[in-house]
DNA sequence: ACAAAAGTGTTAATATTACACCCATGA
DNA sequence: TCATGGGTGTAATATTAACACTTTTGT
């Protein structure tokens, strides 16, 4: 009867890692400031409130913790964590949330974000409650939809090139793909992605053409990531 | 803060129709007796007990309501739903489950099961909450996972044919498949199936080779449904 | 023998993979 | 001109789709 309820978010992103040219994925956490856990990285997330809906909830934490507009990114619901002590101070049940964005050009502005910092998920530090587990199902449900969506224009800017599309999937899957392949496969696949007409300057090497996201929600034939090898 | 948290199950399985000798898919519906709603269909569900996790609730209610022991099904998940005025009580979370059962010998045979039933989903009656929607994405989740997952043999007895697992598909997809085709996938993705070594007798035409469920947790390559046409 | 269902063979169309090669730009 | 990415061509392989045909049973 006397449960609590609150929505956590998992925000994934993919950064230029420091060292490296190549982007990889991060997380964004916030540290802890009170007990339980002081101290701890921790998912983003609060208290559903008592008009809320869940989806609402959800927007609202993420509007709080990242700034961004509502249009600018994915956000879906990944599943719900209630084990009876998976809080110390009560019944909380949290119902997670996904949500990819694109690599911010200004730094995460919210609120409360004087403690918020984007991890990556390789090198991850100790995560209070179960928020471990819950990290991890959301990189495998991004990993999974990957595949069978085109869900990977949502770590894209509006326009984007076939390689920027690359990166994000050789960042979430963690291996090289095959840039003339890949780029045939995506420019081939109804739906995935649509000419803008112009094409990026500046850098190095022939330009590239920009492209919009397509309306396709799934993709047919699938990309699916080569056999576990 | 207050809420209540509930587990609703979405519980499918294929069963012969009425009339045809085809299988189609079913999905078990509870009569409240009680308003709101009352004398309306509704998933069967219940409250979540204080010192029970999620996933515990949901085994709890599926084995109140069908008397299925743990191994012989598949139970997943599904989705939470938490709109503030989703139940006119109060403020009820519900954490939705998907069961995907064998078309059982004995009918349903639980303690409160007196109005339980099998309906067919392609011919529901309005549906008591929001569970008209829970439904509607139990059947969507059960159609994609057919795809990548040889999550079909939920469906099926401890020991079935191929062509078993083909109504399964046909009966979810909506759609048949071919026969030859169907059977050389089955047996030919690795983990998918495995030969039993005997064969069934008794109906007509020649006899089919007994399989149990492979080792496998997803299909390589999968078993793609034919594009919408 | 015949009908019915199981299962194999074969071929064409489609998709994936590997990699040679050309294109367009900055330095 | 060279280095650097962007992008196309092409051939080998794998997979899917369509369907002729054989196998094995009950009647």
């Amino acid at each position: 009867m006397g449960f609590q309820v609150t929505v956590d978010l998992v925000v994934l992103t993919i950064r230029s890692a420091r060292q490296t040219a190549r982007g990889s994925l991060h997380v964004l956490l916030v540290r802890r400031g009170i007990p339980p856990y002081q101290g701890r990285w921790a998912l983003p997330g609060g208290f559903v409130l008592d008009h809320e809906d869940l989806p609402e909830a959800a927007e609202r934490e993420l509007a709080e913790e990242t700034g961004v507009d509502g249009a600018a990114r994915h956000l879906e619901q990944l599943a719900t964590y209630g084990a009876p002590r998976r809080d110390p101070r009560g019944r909380v049940v949290t119902v997670a949330y996904l949500a990819l964005l694109p690599d911010l050009p200004s730094p995460v502005a919210g609120t409360d974000a004087a403690a918020a910092a984007w991890h990556d998920v390789a090198a991850l530090p100790r995560l209070a409650f179960d928020h471990a587990r819950i990290l991890a199902d959301g990189v495998e449900r991004a990993r999974a939809k990957l595949e069978y969506t085109p869900l990977a224009t949502a770590f894209c800017p509006p326009e984007f090139t076939v390689a920027g599309v690359r990166e994000v999937y050789e960042a979430v899957w963690g291996r090289p793909l095959d840039p003339r392949n890949f780029h045939r496969k995506v420019t081939s696949t109804p739906g995935f992605v649509e000419p803008v007409g112009q094409r990026t300057g500046g850098s190095r090497g022939r330009p590239a053409e920009l492209y919009r996201r397509g309306d396709a929600v799934t993709l047919y034939p699938p990309l699916l990531r080569p056999a576990s090898s």
